[in-house]
DNA sequence: CAAGACTGGGCAACCGCTTTCCGGGGAGGT
DNA sequence: ACCTCCCCGGAAAGCGGTTGCCCAGTCTTG
């Protein structure tokens, strides 16, 4: 392994000198000195070991996010747009993926504390048990009492900037506008009770259903994924309408009706939320409510970058994308 | 920021034995001791600091993924499973993103070399351009020269540990499943010719089909996306069969021809490569060849934790799975 | 009961790099 | 010709840990 000190001895020069030459410095060096490391270095194939760097410069060029599911279109678009802004930064990207598990968030949280990165990015929904969210609020506490800045995507809920996306307001809008097609019976496949943005989402379509005066939509719990859509289609009665809380679990609603012979948009409309760039080939397409993700995931990174005292919460408002999957009954 | 020494200090032990205690030894400490050493460190809120470790130890514990785009489904797949494999071995991993750019590539190789990770995965698809793989080669040298350890998933091309999907024979295989349902004129939508997965996997499909002593498939070169995929779906011509290099090209043929009112299986069959999860629900079910992603990368990293002497290359087959996007014809 | 084998605590060297501080030499000013 | 200032090179003190080694005390064991 060629250290710096390697390279120094082969050019001739002391120690300083090389750092100075090869990782950057305000100090000048002379010509000749400066080509003497550099050739050594090349010849040598030597590169600065960032965790000396790191220590010595108390400062590493690493920041951490933390998904739920990288192969989740939504995570992977949010975690995309973050590490473009972050490589437009020079800093390197280490993914943590808790696959839902919110211990493993906070794991990833001290973790992260440890390899003192630059900045953590908490992406995904928050929970409901005010215990666990505490939990982690102490570990991200004990990480930006050592000087961490942390953003979050999803539910200001922990006291940090955070990108909100509008959930409820998105939820309400969507009801309006399949309102505003003649819908009356509603069912929402809302997903796990305990999952804010599932809840939010939900509830906002609720509320805006039933503010219009029409009767409150059926409910049906499930997992947050595709098969949780797709069971979850099997008991929206005679709803003539169904918001499932994600494109993924719109898509499994879809493939459920499929199988079971009911016609969308013809006999059922279904909508989902986060317009999913990999889903928009789908048949029939979905309406949705679409979300920039991409700008979320980097717009998180600039906020945990630039963070000063009092957090910001930008919130983000989606927009109703009415497409073939619903039907206009008027 | 807490160190270790003020731990030490808060527990009126040595330096020595507080990192006994708090970051793992074969040494022995006394229960009252190590009481005490626990106590401060939480009172504290002490956490190691990874790049000390690191230096210190001489060894770290992350690994370095190269992916070409994380939104696209197939590195995501690829990622998931390299990641869950990461983190049952304890290990942190480093994600670099190269939006196809071979030189990003390189340079995150050297990127990871500074970080002196303990292994580097290159996922996704080499290019020929035999003057990049040499300048690439000569980076993982210089890697594996200070004892880092490579795997690839993708061709067998650096001299390094791969996990290689039968592209070629992945082709070929879906040829003759093709011709067997009664096609004759095909057309391959084949992606960019540089990018060895598509030169591959169009090369064993065209093979096949001569060898059957059918007319030589119509080859379209494009983008290796989705509307790279709908645009060469615009030149197919007359075939009856459409081969798309990849599932996501596969579906921007299904929209192109959908746009266009060619109806699919009916008038043109459609199949893809590698049957992306997220599309399986797809309407109409894509024809593809099924490639186990998830355990392709988790297999990369087996390997090179493993890696030994001479390098080791499994070939992965894929499964040919016949959907509805295609007709029999016979 | 003495001697050797363990146990467990602490000192200090070291990991590879950054950066402060010091000093020598040349340029510019008077 | 002398003084000052600036420029640039090097020595050395950290950054926060790990670990080899020494040593005192306790445990066997003959």
């Amino acid at each position: 392994m060629v250290t710096l000190e390697d390279v120094a001895r082969q050019a001739g020069v002391s120690l300083a000198t090389a750092s100075r030459v090869l990782n950057g410095s305000t100090r000048q060096v002379g010509a000749d000195l400066r080509a003497r490391v550099e050739r050594a270095a090349d010849e040598l194939g030597y590169r600065a070991n960032m965790a000396a760097q790191t220590l010595a410069r108390g400062a590493s060029n690493v920041i951490g996010i933390v998904v739920h599911d990288l192969t989740d279109p939504y995570f992977a678009a949010l975690a995309d747009g973050a590490m473009r802004a972050a490589a437009g930064e020079g800093l390197l990207v280490m993914v943590g993926t808790t696959h839902r598990d919110p211990e493993q968030e906070i794991a990833y949280v001290a973790t992260m504390n440890a390899q003192r990165v630059r900045a953590v990015l908490l992406a995904g929904s928050r929970v409901s048990d005010p215990e666990v969210t505490g939990r982690l609020r102490r570990e991200l506490d004990r990480y930006r009492a050592s000087g961490g800045r942390v953003a979050c995507v999803g539910q200001d809920l922990l006291g940090v900037d955070t990108v909100a996306p509008a959930n409820y307001e998105g939820g309400a809008a969507l009801a309006r506008s399949l309102a505003g097609l003649g819908h009356i019976r509603f069912a929402v496949l809302a997903g796990p009770p305990h999952l804010m943005t599932a809840r939010d989402r939900c509830a906002g379509f609720v509320d805006a259903v039933e503010e219009l005066g029409l009767p409150g939509p059926r409910i049906v719990h499930g997992p947050f994924d595709r098969d949780g859509g797709y069971t979850a289609a099997a008991e929206t009665g005679d709803a003539t309408c169904v918001f499932a809380v994600n494109d993924v679990m719109a898509v499994g609603a879809l493939a459920s009706y499929r199988d079971r012979g009911v016609r969308v948009p013809d006999d059922v409309s279904v909508a989902g939320f986060d317009d999913i760039a990999t889903l928009r080939d789908h048949v029939p397409a979905l309406t949705t409510v679409r979300l920039p993700l991409a700008d979320m995931g980097s717009r998180a990174l600039e906020l945990a970058l630039a963070s000063g005292e009092t957090p910001t919460v930008d919130h983000v408002q989606g927009e109703v994308v009415l497409r073939e999957s619903v039907r206009d009954v008027r």
